[in-house]
Parts: structure tokens; sequence; C-alpha cells
DNA sequence: GGGCACAATATTGTATGCAATTTATGCAAT
DNA sequence: ATTGCATAAATTGCATACAATATTGTGCCC
């Protein structure tokens, strides 16, 4: 499943907005399949999306801003790596956010909201039936998204995505567990008490999921340096 | 107290980097001397700061980013106008942040922080003795995102300075109360409260205060567009 | 006099060229 | 063989030129 620029772009010889081009690399960022560290270089990108540099400048400077890359003056943009301290305070800032969040989208989920969040559902099941991992990593971060999208909040949910977003980087340097993915329990039991409109249900079902994944980090102050340093070698 | 971009450049011939400059017009939108919807027009910003229009575009778009500015395409920048809906938002995401954030103020502050802050509140004294409005709203908003850095939660931090920035344009184009200004006292009892590691009290001030701003505003669905034509004839 | 079409103007979007800086390469010296 | 340095290559930063689009102005017709 080749996202040559994610299917927006069905004819050829059309060139991506710096949206799409955000958009995609943020996938492969999500998806694990640019590793944190990784150079981003203008050229090379402006040469893959078939643009100039000044489109894929745009792209990375937006990424930048959602410090889901670095840009380093003189010396170009890479895949970000948060630190141990950066991961401790991106989950604290998730369980201060979402939990409440959950529970307004108990209380505000409308039928067709319960609709999309069991076809949500179904994805993530489909995708990890399939081997898909990627994607079904990607699903699990977007869930939340949605989630907080049902809030009715488009502030909360837009520090939400950039949070998830971030912490793929995050399980991409510091998960320890043997499953690259959290249970799809958790998710399946959330949108049950959301779908019920159980309130206090939904808080507390997202702040145990909160902590499960918390608690599967090794955050040992290990340099996030070793990583780069171990891609060099290995 | 011209602040051609902002002190920062002594020697007139020397050029302001894309971050002074974006830092420069965040200021001028905090103090309210750029009113909401008023345009940024690309040739106008660079021949004043005397850069190029690719440094003035990387700042518009850095702003644009956190929802300062909006983009229209082909159209150019212009000063955002939150719309009350996008108001009422604002207000409860930082009801929902920053008490939290100022318990955890008052739980680390050490006696470094303490005295900042009390040095930020004599300024912002100073301002409103010196008629300085401006310098005084941006002072107060400052104050929140002070009080959230030193929770030490970078993350957390940069959310409430956002909050904190579309909250300038709120007041700008929503407030109601004769003083332009939240009364000081609110800011001095919370630094009170941190000052004496005093957390349950810090978390309820920064509450009330909130509720309190909240409260002066106007949302009552007028279109935010009626300010930008008013600027125009007045 | 008002409304519409079209031309003129102004403004933004994008590509490209050049300068500045960093990174890589090769060679000499220890 | 490894380190240090000088030079060459590659890459990013920036300014400018040109293209695309929106806005404004003009004149015609009704």
């Amino acid at each position: 499943m080749n996202d040559r620029w994610s299917a927006a772009l069905k004819k050829q010889g059309e060139q991506p907005s710096s949206e799409v081009i955000a958009a995609s690399l943020s996938r492969a960022i999500h998806e694990h399949r640019l590793a944190p560290g990784t150079k981003l270089g203008e050229d090379e990108l402006a040469d893959i999306y078939d643009v100039s540099r000044t489109i894929v400048r745009t792209s990375l400077q937006s990424l930048a801003h959602g410090q889901l890359v670095e840009i380093k003056r003189n010396r170009g943009a890479f895949v970000a790596q948060p630190t141990p301290q950066e991961a401790q305070e991106i989950f604290e800032a998730r369980e201060l956010l979402e939990p409440r969040t959950a529970r307004m989208a108990a209380q505000r989920a409308t039928a067709k909201d319960i609709t999309l969040l069991q076809a949500h559902i179904a994805d993530e099941h489909a995708a990890l039936e399939n081997g898909d991992n990627g994607r079904a990593l990607y699903l699990s971060g977007q869930l939340h998204v949605h989630i907080a999208q049902i809030a009715a909040q488009a502030t909360i949910a837009s520090f939400i995505e950039t949070l998830v977003a971030r912490s793929s980087l995050i399980v991409a340097l510091y998960w320890k567990r043997a499953s690259a993915l959290c249970e799809t329990h958790a998710h399946d039991s959330l949108v049950l008490a959301i779908e019920k409109n159980d309130q206090t249900a939904a808080e507390a079902l997202m702040r145990s999921h909160l902590v499960d994944l918390h608690s599967a980090l090794d955050l040992s102050s290990k340099p996030a340096v070793g990583k780069s340093l171990r891609d060099i070698l290995g």
C-alpha cells in the first residue's frame, strides 16, 4: 500500500500542495515509516513530491511548529526526537486533558458520532488482523483525536492532535512492551462507554488507558541521542 | 515608546529575523495596537522591517499556525477574528488547563520563581500607573504564561501561551466591561498563594479569576466582522 | 444614474539563482 | 593508522523574478 502522497492525487502529473505534503510526512511519522532523527532534505523531498523547495520548506516549517520535526539552522530538518523529559510532559498533558475531554464526548456524542467511532474501531481491528501495524498505530492515535472532536472543542482537539502525534515519536523511542500496539480492548470499552453516554466511565477509562500507555514507556533517562548513534552503527 | 521591532536591534541597518518579526507582530496584537481583521500585507511589512517578503511570509505562517493570524489563499494575512464560538472554546480550554497548572506552580515554585513573579507584578502595576495600557495588557497575559512555565510543563505552557494570545483578540472583540484590564488584584492574590505554596488556594484563585474574565465577555453572537468595518471608518 | 463587462493595477504564490554555511573528501603530518 | 587541516561538494537561507489570482478603476450600455 504505497501511499505516494496519499491517494489525494490520482493523476500523475499533479503537484501536491504544502498541506498535502505535510500530511503525507505526518502520516509516515505516525506509522513509524520515518524514524526519529531521520534527515528530511529539502531537495530530496522536492524531488519525491515533484515540487519546488519552496513548497517543501513550507511543509517542514508547518511540521516544525507542531514539533514533529526539528529544524536546525543551516543544517536542515529532522524528524524530532523527544527527550524523556518531554515525553513525560506530553503524557502528563494528555492525562490532564483527555479524561475530561472523554467525559464531554460521552455527554455530547450523537448517534452519528457513535457510528463513526464504531467504524473507526472496526478499521483498527481490520488493520491489526491484516498485520498492517503502521495503519493500526495511526488509527489508534486518531481515535483519541476523534473523541476530542466529538467533545466539540476544536481548540482542545487540536492540542490533543499535537500530543498524539508526538506520542507516536515517543512510542518509537521509548516503548518497552512486546506488542507495538496498545490493546484495542481499551479502545473498545472506551467507545462503549461513550456510546452509552456514561460520562464517569468514559473519563475513568480514558484515564486508566493513558496511565497504561504511560507505564509502558521506559523513560529511564537514556539519552535519545543513543538512538541516533545506534542508527549510525546499525 | 515606539518599538520598531522591539529594541532587539540597536543598530539601524540590521535586519530582523522572521522570529523577531513574528514576536513584534505578536506583541502588537497583544497590546491591541493591531486590531482584529487588520490586513497584514507582505510588501508593507517587508518594507517596514526592511527584509524580503520571504522572511515576512515565514513570520506570518508562524503566526497563522498559532491562530493569531488568518491567511486566506490569494488574499493575504489578516489579524484573526475569533468567533464567539471559538472564544467560548478558548476560555473553556483555559478553565480546564490553568487551575491545575497554577496548583502545580504553587507546588514547584522556587525562591527565584517567586522573585520573578513579584517583579512581574510590579511591572504590571507600573505600566498601569503610567497609563501604558497596552503594556499592562500584555504583561497581564504573560503572567499566566509565566505561571505555566513555573509548573515545569513546557508543553502545557506553550498551549497556554497560544490561548492567552488568542484571548487578547477575544478581549479586543468582546470585552464589555468598562476597564480594559482585569483587576490586578486577582493577580496579586494569585501570586501570593503561589508564594506560600498554597496549592489549593492557587488553583481556586486561578479558576475564579478565569471565570471572572470569561463573564466579562459579551459573546452574544454579534458578528465579529462589525469591528473591522468600524476600523475602516474610525 | 445604476449596473455590468472588461481592462488596469495590486497582491499573493511559486520557482529559481546566488550567497552563506555546513559537511565531505583528500592529503600531509605526527 | 589516525589526526588535523585545506579544499571541494552539497545543502540550506534568502532575495528576486515571474506567474496566478484578486481587487480596483473605467467606460459602455441600459
